[in-house]
RNA sequence: GCUCAAGUGGCGGAAUUGGUAGACGCGCUGGAUUCAAAAUCCAGUUUCUUCGGAAGUGUGGGUUCGAUUCCCACCUUGAGUACCA
């Protein structure tokens, strides 16, 4: 019987969704482990290689739980919510769900052809109703909370409204740090309404505000922070700008500390956690009170230095900064107003570009400095941000280099305050090197005591306090588009309202088009079916807006990671109307295990989704406030794009001395192979060299561009030359779809021509007797940039099992690694090895024969490096692993079930097509799935003898078969008494042994 | 600039607590089988070599009987982050 391996991997994938296989019960006796991939996007483009790797990993993990005896959970769903669903509807009309639809069908279609063990019953679609049902009703528990400080955690909002019925908000101001205005227990009753609701607005999870956000005018919203790269979008690579807006937000700046404590308490990569803590950003120092002279103001300003505080020679305050305007002296309001005017024309872009240079002005106000009382000049400058910390800084160039910068760049005098140290060249920040000099009661001592010390006395003159800031924004939770989740909002007095949890969900209304309104309003200003009526409780036409009982929706939706922010808890129970989950299955589930994913995700959706589960854990709807006990990033699989450079001819002619007139030959646009751009490359002999490089492969080429467009009767050396008229030429390098190119990089430069129009005549050149090759690059696999590698043609041509194989072969997991299809062969030949170790010409040769002590020495060192890279997530070795196991058992003509029998398990969570196959050609049943793991039984793998490596100096010279209870006198006495030894020694005594037993033997000569 | 990760044959990579560097696979070379090809099987494949051996894991030092592994300095590549006071 051959392996047919299509005809395998079918059947089992039906056998597996018509048996439900592993579909996942939340009542079981069996321990319970749930690994968890991150769910796809489904894009229109459907699958790559890259995406399964991760999902290969964790399916391996699954399998082997589900073998060690778990009821183990593994879910699958999608993150439908995004914009290339709606982008295609805003091009072609076409409403983003059914794209969306569409897409998700060709996803499940590539993953089940996989083999995954998901279970299916438990998807979750983030667009759908029934789903984001959960997403909103997060949204009005955000809503109807607030951060209590005291007790460190989320609590009802009905709690503040008692306090501040009964005492005001003086205790809670000082706790929540509030710039709001403090009111009494009377004041707060005699508040309007509206009054208190803004006030309440103030201190909830989610927030109506206006805030500065980063606007994409290209995409016509919104980002956040983790959304920008660069300056630009990560989405499309738009400019962005800040512009002030109302938007909704998320506290997260409330669980700060907290989220930086919990990544103590989880197995997560030291690199993520890194850049989570970086994201946080937390410092520690202090804030310190200048008072402005003569004036009713002070700066505020913070400080991680407050040791160096008799350092302060001025203060430097953000153009943006509000007090700017009110302590300018009139002569230097006119210098300050164009500075302002000069820093508000750039952009965010530019002044990051433009670190160097050094700009400020200066705003004629002096401060006091806090203890010796002398002036200090106040300027304002763009290297202050106005977004950290109180957007105001006290500058110590001694200690700051970009303070120090700055004195030199406007010659402010540099006072040193650090014994025994130079700062004539640049400041000196190395905090733990010196002790400060010049600073009164802080002189002789280190940077921690007179840290400390200070903040003790600005405490006791009240000008100033030790505190912690952080880095960490609140999150902007706005978006301007259709494709997301309405908010259960609806507005009375402009004020927000939440629509009671009972009639949720609040779906998606249509809309005629899916821009923004004429007025500039988001998409679902479009929508004619969209107002609240509060007597019939439900959504009702716009027309019917009145003062008394209809009123308008919120017309912003709400950003991707919002339906991503609790998925993982959903997926205990999916299907459930009443609640986003059961407290029954949350108890039995608890948190993930383990969760598999990509690390572009560290500081959005793993930051954004810790977050919310610490408020459920708040509210206790979750029993641990971190979701994921352990999380693996999977490295990502990257393409390798194939280039070919396009030539862009351009004539010149001298028309005098100095001046020269040029253009395109447009229509002479031609490619060139990598062996021709070579020669391209030296840019200083850019004309001459390249022209005389070219000359002889591109002969005719250049005399007809000659002829034609500057109709001048030219013999060669003119061209070569490079006289008065003469061509140049610039060059590019465009994609070239790979699946023109082989694997010798070679251009199929017919189908090449036929891929698009514009090649369609356009000329190919490469060196005479050579092949056209093109240019490799190692990318990022994407469509754009036709380097994508579909996983069908590999399973329709090496199966699923191949597949699986190889992508896990490739290289350790959290390695980013190309793809290159060639090693496939490998993997497939070692499956082809292993049926026939099941299956020759005569079909099954498995037999009851006894196992030889060869068998099961290969059998057990199998069990016992598979169990351990499968644990240590090293899924790469064992594939090796596997095929040694196969060659040696071949080698040894083993026929035995009972080594062939556990040899299947093993095999099963990387290739379960061909291991379900095997084993129930071995006359069983049931599924391989849940049958037991191979008990690992170290007598099979002791030895008597080792052949023990002789090493002279380190370096091993020759090897001697020896008994293993050998004591180390015999050892060294056989060693002495090779010939060998005599050898390598040549008559020298050695002056030490070294003997190992069991390891090694090495002699020092 | 800062932070992190990584540098091993022609290529992907292995060597888990310091103990035989290059497992396994690809590719390549030779052979068997075949009318031929595919497939399959066998042998070889780090480099140099006077065929005895010798050198060798980015570079230079160090610790050690012994270093791909530990320490120091440097170089290169990749990723993240960036005027964070």
């Amino acid at each position: 019987m051959k392996y047919n391996f299509n005809e395998i991997e079918a059947k089992w994938q039906k056998y597996w969704a018509e048996n439900q296989t592993f579909k996942a019960d939340n009542i079981s006796d069996k321990p319970k482990y749930y690994v968890l991939d991150m769910f796809p996007y489904p894009s229109g483009a459907g699958l790559h290689v890259g995406h399964p790797l991760g999902y290969i990993a964790s399916d391996i993990y699954a399998r082997y739980k589900r073998h060690q005896g778990y009821n183990v959970l593994h879910p699958q769903g999608y993150d439908s919510f995004g914009l290339p669903a709606e982008q295609y509807a805003i091009q072609t009309g076409q409403h983003p769900a059914i794209t969306t639809a569409e897409n998700i069908k060709t996803y499940r279609r590539q993953l089940d052809q996989i083999g995954f063990s998901f279970d299916w019953s438990r998807e979750v679609r983030t667009s759908d109703p029934s789903y984001y049902k959960w997403t909103q009703w997060i949204f009005i528990q955000l809503f109807n909370s607030w951060y209590n400080n005291e007790s460190d955690k989320a609590e009802d909002i009905s709690e503040l409204i008692s306090i501040f019925e009964t005492e005001g908000n003086a205790t809670v101001n000082a706790i929540c740090d509030e710039n709001i205005e403090p009111f009494s227990a009377e004041e707060w009753n005699s508040f309007s309404s509206k009054k208190q609701q803004q006030i309440l607005l103030q201190y909830r999870l989610t927030y109506l505000a206006e805030t500065e956000v980063n606007w994409c005018p290209a995409l016509g919203t919104v980002l956040a922070n983790d959304e920008i790269v660069n300056g630009v979008s990560e989405r499309g690579g738009h400019p962005v700008i800040r512009k002030k807006m109302t938007q909704w937000s998320m506290r997260i700046s409330a669980y700060a500390e907290r989220l930086l404590q919990g990544l103590e308490t989880i197995d997560w990569t030291d690199s993520l956690k890194e850049s989570q803590r970086n994201w946080i950003g937390k410092s520690v120092g202090a804030q310190v009170e200048f008072r402005v002279q003569s004036s009713k103001f002070s700066v505020s300003v913070f400080t991680t230095r407050p040791d160096t505080i008799f350092g302060v020679s001025f203060m430097t305050l953000a153009p943006e900064h509000e007090l700017v305007s009110k302590i300018t002296t009139p002569d230097q309001k006119a210098e300050v107003d164009a500075y302002i005017e000069a820093t508000a024309k750039r952009s965010e872009r530019d002044r990051v570009a433009d670190v160097k240079n050094i700009t400020g002005a200066f705003t004629g106000a002096y401060a006091e400095h806090p203890f010796t009382k002398k002036p200090i000049p106040i300027w304002i400058g763009d290297y202050v941000l106005a977004g950290y910390g109180t957007g105001a800084v006290m500058s110590v160039p001694c200690g700051d280099q970009r303070d120090y910068d700055f004195a030199k760049h406007f010659n402010i005098p540099i006072h040193n305050i650090f014994d025994g140290v130079d700062i004539s060249e640049k400041a000196f920040a190395d905090k733990e090197k010196t002790v400060i000099a010049n600073s009164d009661f802080l002189n002789g001592m280190n940077y921690k005591k007179a840290t400390k010390r200070a903040i003790y006395e600005l405490e006791q003159i009240g000008q100033g306090e030790g505190k912690t800031n952080y880095r960490l924004r609140d999150a902007v939770f706005s978006r301007q588009r259709y494709w997301g989740e309405p908010f259960p909002v609806y507005y009375v007095n402009g004020m927000p309202q939440m629509i009671d949890v009972e009639h949720l969900p609040i779906e998606l209304p249509e809309v005629r088009n899916y821009l923004p309104t004429e007025t500039g309003e988001p998409p679902l200003g479009n929508a004619t079916v969209w107002a609240w009526d509060t007597e019939k409780n439900e959504v009702v036409s716009n027309d019917l807006i009145d003062d008394k009982t209809v009123f308008p929706l919120e017309l912003n939706t709400m950003p991707g990671w919002a339906g991503s922010s609790q998925y993982f808890n959903r997926y205990m129970d999916p299907n459930n109307e009443d609640a986003i989950f059961s407290k029954d299955a949350m108890d039995y589930w608890q948190q993930v295990d383990l969760y598999i994913g990509g690390s572009e995700h560290a500081t959005g959706h793993l930051l954004y989704s810790r977050f919310w589960q610490k408020f459920m854990f708040d509210k206790g709807y979750v029993n641990h406030d971190e979701f994921a006990k352990k999380l693996i990033n999977q490295g990502m699989i990257l393409g390798t794009s194939a280039f070919v450079y396009r030539v862009f001819p351009h004539w010149n002619k001298k028309i005098t001395s100095s001046k020269t007139e040029s253009g395109l030959i447009s229509e002479s646009v031609f490619y060139v192979s990598q062996s021709i751009f070579e020669l391209f490359s030296d840019r200083r002999e850019y004309y001459k060299k390249i022209v005389k490089d070219l000359y002889p492969i591109l002969k005719s080429k250049l005399l007809s561009l000659y002829s034609k467009h500057l109709n001048n009767q030219l013999d060669e050396s003119d061209i070569i030359n490079h006289s008065d008229s003469y061509i140049t030429f610039t060059v590019d390098k465009i994609h070239a779809d790979v699946s023109y190119v082989n694997s010798s990089d070679e251009l199929d430069i017919e189908g090449f021509k036929n891929w698009r129009p514009e090649f369609k005549n356009a000329e190919f050149l490469t060196k005479e007797n050579e092949t056209f090759k093109v240019h490799r690059e190692v990318e990022k696999m994407s469509k754009s940039k036709y380097n994508v590698v579909n996983p069908d043609n590999i399973c329709e041509q090496y199966g699923a099992d191949s597949l699986r194989l190889y992508e896990m072969f490739l290289g350790p997991l959290e390695q980013y690694k190309p793809w290159n299809t060639a090693g496939i062969t490998g993997v497939h030949s070692f499956l082809k090895k292993l049926w026939k170790l099941y299956f020759d010409d005569n079909g099954l040769k498995v037999t009851d024969a006894t196992p030889t002590k060869d068998n099961l020495k290969t059998l057990h060192k199998t069990i016992k490096k598979v169990q351990e890279d499968i644990e240590n997530f090293s899924f790469n070795t064992s594939v090796s692993t596997f095929m040694i196991a196969a060659n040696e058992l071949t080698a040894q003509k083993c026929t035995s079930k009972e080594i062939l029998k556990p040899l299947l398990v093993l095999v099963s969570p990387y290739a379960p097509h061909i291991a379900e196959e095997l084993w129930s050609q071995l006359e069983h049943n049931e599924s391989i799935s849940t049958v037991p793991f191979p008990e690992f039984d170290e007598s099979h793998l002791v030895e008597s003898t080792k052949n023990y490596p002789i090493s002279f100096n380190g370096k091993m010279r020759f090897t001697m078969e020896l008994p293993l209870d050998l004591s180390k006198k015999d050892i060294e006495k056989a060693v002495m008494a090779n010939e060998k030894t005599k050898e390598q020694l040549q008559g020298r005594e050695p002056k030490k042994v070294i003997i190992v037993p069991g390891k090694i033997v090495n002699i020092v000569g």
